[in-house]
DNA sequence: ATAACGTATGAATACCTGTTCATACGTTCA
DNA sequence: TGAACGTATGAACAGGTATTCATACGTTAT
């Protein structure tokens, strides 16, 4: 998974490939989504596409829970947990609340519960 | 990323773990999805995880589109499309159609084209 | 038949990722 | 102050992943 995309191509470097339908293909380039965004979206997908961070943020999807209690629900140790954390943290899926010793998550925003919930709603119809 | 989730704890097991609240821990537990949609949808995150089959993916949301138009399209060599097309029809994200020579390819469903729209939405408004 | 074309695929490789282990941090309570 | 608790984090390791290269497949046209 690259960090960077591949560079974009002049209309003239693009004439030295073998294409079909340039036209199809000019439109597909004049339409992608900038590389800053298709990165951030990639990267968000990412982060769900692990079976246990998936749990984690579903979880978190129908309530709060702290660092143990997510843990125990989805049977991980402490320490891999707190380590998935962060990289939720990192990309704004998950938010962090402090109460005295004990720290809870819960999602950033209900973009993120409809993500997952429009996910799981497609997978299910496969099964 | 593990093939297999963790096994499920028995209640016992659970109340040998130091949780600091029983009763969301059942919660959770209980409101899980099966191991089984849980790792199908994270192979599809993932799927969709990396940038250049993201940039597949969104490319053909808008139109059909052959192999080597997909590699002018995004920049990738026509093996690495082909590769990465491979890993998107395992898991059924699109379909393809021969026509002689040519292998079209397009989204399986419009689920695919909504899970993608519905990310961009949200990245988009955080950039 | 043979050549050209579009596509698919196996092997190899360099890179990335998720877990565990050990330990450190910050907070509370005795 | 010091011990216990909940959490975070760095290092290390095992396993996974995406690309390239070479080549094979199926189709069409000569």
């Amino acid at each position: 998974m690259p960090k960077t995309l591949s560079p974009v191509l002049t209309d003239d470097e693009l004439c030295e490939l073998k294409v079909t339908d340039l036209e199809k293909v000019r439109r597909a380039r004049a339409e992608m989504k900038p590389a800053e965004v298709v990165l951030l979206l990639a990267e968000t997908f990412r982060a769900l596409g692990d079976p246990n961070r998936l749990r984690l943020v579903y979880a978190l999807s129908r309530q709060e829970l702290c660092v143990c209690d997510l843990a125990a629900a989805v049977g991980m140790s402490q320490s891999a947990v707190s380590h998935s954390l962060r990289i939720l943290r990192q990309l704004r899926l998950v938010q962090s609340r402090r109460e005295s010793k004990t720290t809870y998550y819960r999602l950033d925003d209900e973009h993120i519960a409809r993500l997952a919930a429009d996910g799981f709603a497609h997978v299910e119809e496969r099964v």
